[in-house]
DNA sequence: CTTTGTTACTTTGATTATGAAAGTTATAAC
DNA sequence: GTTATAACTTTCATAATCAAAGTAACAAAG
């Protein structure tokens, strides 16, 4: 795991965390779709892979943008729930999505 | 080139475009800090390969973000100038700025 | 007129990440 | 004992990244 961050600027760093291909997608269904567990992680419209749904939502823990919860024994299940540090993510997903609606429409 | 969008949602089709290590640091640079030349992009403070530094304005002109003008002839030589779909960007690169300044202090 | 310097890349090859598919574990229901 | 569900883990081929060196087009210095 790569720990060091590329500089002091808090855009890179932001992006240290979040920017890669799926992260910011997993929050998304999170904060934006309720969606809670793995299986529904896994239902989302991108199709991610299940390896990669596992690491992300490991480092998202990690990171404390969610926690992990058991709603279920026998067998323990889990929920990921958001933290405060995630509804801090909510404006970048917001800006993403007036972006995306604004530019993008034919391509 | 992969064209395919993964998702109608907006938000993943903006980081179809946007969401890798590099690319939205470039427009940051370009929109913040008035870069301009390849040299000055090279120049930032996360070392950028300048085989992906060439790779990512390629994209961000081919995305119609960047405009690629000469500024010299003999030889000729460039400035990368942001268009408005650039600086549509801009409220995403303000939320990632704000959301590190306010949530990544102390890691 | 050969060497040094500048800008803007391109190429190469090793390392790392991604992705598709199959496998695993724990348990309940039939 | 077989099937089903949830939540992953493993495997391995393919793709992306990165550091370093190389290339090209010219200007200026010696």
């Amino acid at each position: 795991m790569k720990q060091l961050h590329r500089s002091h600027c808090p855009v890179a760093r932001t992006l240290d965390i979040l920017g890669d291909k799926w992260t910011l997608l997993i929050l998304r269904d999170a904060l934006v779709f309720h969606r809670k567990s793995f299986a529904e992680f896994e239902q989302s419209s991108e199709n991610i892979p299940t390896s990669l749904l596992a690491d992300r939502l490991k480092r998202l823990v990690d990171h404390g943008f969610l926690a992990k919860v058991p709603y279920q024994q026998k067998p323990t299940r889990y929920h990921y729930v958001t933290t405060e540090k995630a509804k801090a993510v909510l404006p970048v997903i917001r800006a993403l999505k007036k972006f995306g609606e604004a530019q993008l429409d034919g391509s």
